[in-house]
DNA sequence: CCCCCCCC
């Protein structure tokens, strides 16, 4: 078939024998196990022609081989021959009419000169707050936005008992509205894959045709069979957005944003509220409510040192902290002890909220407290926020639970509470003075891995100690303080390393002996 | 010949 033979998809036919089209791989699809008891195998990819008209191609089981290692994402192809079949109208198509299957005698040639589709892809982008989930889940939508946060890609079991792959990306637009997007199946692995590796810079992407649900009171978006995604492309919309972003040039200070957005749409609560009329309050939600740190209880180790793939001890790799063979880094896990009124918490936080609260990456963090804690001007910072208000947004599930009036919960965002005036007033600065204090002396029972360090000469001490904290917000403890300190924690970090791998062990007995 | 899904 000579090439200028070639037609468009607008004047290719159903059931047409005879044909030519020059299409770029717009995603590339990988082989997926489907059908009855997963026992047929299937590659879809979607492809466009010069115009910007996207199609469907199936490759089915047999041919798969065959065509296996021709098709490359963001190359163009001249594909001569082959099933041009009518599409299924219950599903979501790449082209409303019709799909391309490739069949033994397909022959298909690369083309030198890709095809353009800078300006031919045509989206049509919802805003986020437009988005409706009982329409929008039967009619696919457009979207761009920057993506904020990458989660690694998952093997999960659906209602019907099929295995998938999903990985969930958060998106953001230029009025801090975020949304997350589950990537499912060749998505998850190819386009979330170089997603994730990119991650670190915020990049912008559109989404065409993705639908829409909600969880827990939130939206989100799913992509389909016929959804495609462009990293960085070239119009106008997503170029504004890169713009935006660009102004704003702080990965954190964007968490931050999104995180502040969520809360002020979830409903607000008191703490009293959720542990004594938990009834009254919704499963299916999101609440916030504000409440004062007093302390991180987990202080000295805020990160999980196993691999969460492998569970293999993470370590020291080059100038980075990550597991060796699954090259995945460390997260924090945050425990914070919280009150509101005469109500108390115990708050976990993971990811974005844990950064925000400790003030870096958690690479950062390990790197920064490697030599001597007290070095680390995040982990002084860890206590330089106690007696500070945050608001905290939770999903009030099952895994919420209260005991001894205590709520125990996860916080997936939270705010820190700016003062109108940085210095607090004189009554108020003696009232988080006594908290300052009653913390120092709660991380010295902790410190000492036990309550009997009570003795007259520690107590004359920590108070001496005491004296020189200052509440002002930018008073750092003092260098004698932070030797003293200092020295808490050489002797707890050698109780820990003797007791290698039982550090949560070593805070729930020193919790205990609290009690 | 294929598909609407999962929840630290």
């Amino acid at each position: 078939m000579p090439g200028d033979s070639a037609i468009t998809l607008r004047s290719l036919q159903v059931d047409q024998k005879s044909w030519t089209v020059r299409l770029r791989v717009l995603r590339p699809g990988s082989e997926i196990a489907c059908g009855t008891n997963l026992l047929s195998r299937i590659r879809k990819m979607i492809m466009v022609d010069e115009e910007g008209t996207r199609i469907g191609v199936v490759i089915f089981k047999d041919e798969i081989q065959q065509f296996n290692h021709i098709f490359e994402n963001h190359k163009s192809y001249a594909i001569s021959n082959g099933q041009v079949q009518r599409s299924n109208q219950d599903y979501f198509n790449a082209h409303p009419l019709m799909e391309l299957v490739l069949k033994k005698y397909t022959t298909v040639k690369e083309i030198g000169e890709t095809i353009n589709v800078d300006s031919t892809i045509v989206y049509n982008f919802m805003k986020f707050p437009d988005i409706d989930s009982t329409i929008h889940n039967r009619k696919a939508i457009d979207v761009c936005g920057i993506v904020i946060k990458v989660k690694d890609k998952k093997k999960t079991h659906t209602a019907r008992g099929a295995t998938k792959y999903v990985r969930e990306i958060t998106l953001m637009d230029n009025e801090c509205h975020s949304v997350i997007v589950s990537l499912w199946e060749d998505m998850a692995t190819n386009e979330g894959g170089e997603l994730q590796e990119i991650a670190a810079e915020n990049p912008v992407i559109s989404l065409a045709q993705v639908t829409a649900r909600k969880y827990q009171g939130e939206l989100q978006l799913q992509t389909t069979m016929a959804s495609i995604m462009q990293i960085y492309p070239t119009n106008d919309e997503v170029q504004h957005l890169q713009a935006w972003l660009a102004q704003i040039n702080d990965p954190l200070k964007i968490q931050a944003l999104a995180m502040k957005e969520r809360i002020k749409k979830a409903n607000k609560v008191t703490l009293h509220e959720i542990i004594h009329n938990r009834f009254l309050l919704s499963e299916d939600e999101y609440y916030f409510f504000k409440a004062t740190v007093n302390k991180v209880e987990n202080k000295s180790y805020i990160w999980y040192d196993s691999c969460t793939k492998c569970n293999s001890a993470i370590s020291k790799n080059g100038d980075t902290m990550a597991c060796r063979k699954c090259n995945i880094e460390p997260s924090y896990r945050l425990l914070l002890n919280v009150t509101q009124e005469n109500e108390r918490a115990l708050i976990t936080i993971f990811e974005e909220a844990a950064m925000l609260y400790v003030g870096c990456p958690v690479n950062e963090y390990l790197m920064s407290v490697e030599k001597e804690e007290n070095d680390s001007k995040y982990f002084r910072g860890l206590s330089l926020q106690t007696g500070m208000e945050f608001q905290f947004l939770i999903a009030l599930n099952k895994k919420a639970t209260i005991v001894n009036g205590q709520l125990n919960v996860v916080a997936e965002a939270i705010e820190k509470i700016q003062l109108e005036n940085q210095k607090p007033a004189k009554h108020v600065d003696k009232i988080v003075q006594r908290k300052k204090l009653n913390t120092l002396q709660d991380e010295d029972e902790i410190l000492m891995g036990t309550s009997k360090a009570k003795n007259s000469n520690t107590t004359t001490k920590r108070r001496q100690t005491k004296k020189n904290i200052n509440c002002d917000e930018n008073v750092y403890i003092s260098s004698d303080d932070d030797e003293t300190i200092q020295q808490l924690f050489k002797k707890i970090k050698k109780k820990s390393d003797s007791t290698y791998g039982s550090k949560d062990v070593q805070f729930i007995q020193v919790k205990k002996e609290k009690s």
